[in-house]
DNA sequence: GTCGACAGGATTGTCGACAACACCTCGGCA
DNA sequence: TGCCGAGGTGTTGTCGACAATCCTGTCGAC
């Protein structure tokens, strides 16, 4: 949203890291990545500097960069903050949105309807995504989207991918389909509540998953 | 939180453009902020790309830094933003402040009392501060407080200093007491509501100010 | 007079080399 | 044997120089 300053290099390192290939922790020395993505030691260390500010790496002076470890606690932090920022950004769907963009949030849902028909958790997981990206841009909310943008590639690195759990569509697509009612209605108080109710559902499933270790 | 990776000219510079040093909209030239910091470019440009992307500045490929202009409409939303999130932490902090941390509450309460009580408009400015920060420090939520302290600074240099209105101090000391209160007697629902019907009075102040334009 | 091409200057992006720092290993000593 | 310091190695931090790019002002053609 704010710049990308040519370095294509951030965007590489970042899905490189979001793919995992460097484990959590691993160090990230400026010169292996120099010739991983053939440029000199400028670039990597923008990017890097770029993702340590989205939080994706930690890094100590004179002591270089390392991708960051994230624990189911701090899963469940970042979903509770992703629940504060994305319930604000429901309700403003449910006023601001236009009315291509409500066509396109129903449409979705009966793709999600049709994917858990088949079984598909992979093709849900993908609508899932695109769900809550078109309600930050209906919202037309560019802090809070930026922010959870953020916040989804902090946690997303980690294989907590809860969307391809078995019968977790199947639970998650009504909680869905609430939302977007509401904001197709243009129900703000309504859309708010749904989108914290789902994403606290999300937050349970974490703390059930915690507890179990 | 995350890094600090040696350059304390990240931190001068940000200290400058949150002071005013630099006009909003202005450029900022690497060679010109060489002299001012004494040093090369390379900890400048480490430093724009850090400020960049914490939304101080904008960055665009071969064209410069300029100090972000941020509007009224901007500073709407990240009081919205702020508003999710704080009311997030303080719900937290009613449950896990510790009694040092509370104690601590308190005693800001009272003396924002005081500073009512002699019309001291910074003094009060300066408690708000401490106790919106301490309120996230009880609340042991990492996520929450890294973001809102980005999205403070994001807003902070623009003179919306509405702290420091006339009649406003008087205002928002029984919002602050209430939030307290809910905080130390351990009610996280009402720590949150308290916090959020706070900040849902600063949006109005905000919204009745860009009405005026 | 207006528009487009073109040079000149200024600024950013990148590179390679060197200095500074942290960690590890090894040898000296009690 | 155990501890401490010196040196070696690897990595990061910084600098200066060069290449690439953009903006501005000027000139010429229509």
């Amino acid at each position: 949203m704010t710049s990308e300053p040519t370095s294509e290099v951030v965007d590489l390192l970042r899905r490189d890291i979001l793919a995992g290939v460097f484990a959590p922790g691993e160090r990230l020395v400026e010169l292996q990545l120099t010739r991983r993505y053939e440029c000199g030691r400028a670039p990597i260390r923008a990017a890097l500097v770029e993702l340590a500010s989205e939080g994706l790496i930690d890094r100590e002076a004179n002591r270089g960069a390392t991708v960051r470890r994230i624990t189911v606690a701090d899963v469940i932090e970042i979903t509770e903050a992703r629940a504060a920022l994305e319930s604000l950004a429901a309700g403003h769907a449910a006023t601001r949105a236009t009315d291509d963009e409500r066509a396109e949030l129903r449409q979705i849902i009966s793709e999600m309807e049709a994917a858990v028909a088949r079984d598909d958790a992979v093709g849900y997981s993908a609508l899932n995504g695109r769900l809550h990206r078109l309600i930050h841009t209906a919202s037309h909310h560019r802090v809070a989207t930026e922010l959870v943008a953020n916040l989804r590639n902090r946690a997303s690195h980690h294989h907590y991918q809860l969307a391809l759990m078995p019968g977790r569509p199947a639970e998650s697509l009504p909680q869905h389909a609430v939302i977007v009612e509401a904001i197709v209605a243009g129900d703000q108080a309504a859309a708010q509540a749904a989108m914290f109710a789902h994403l606290s559902s999300v937050i349970g499933v974490l703390e059930r998953w915690q507890a179990m270790d």
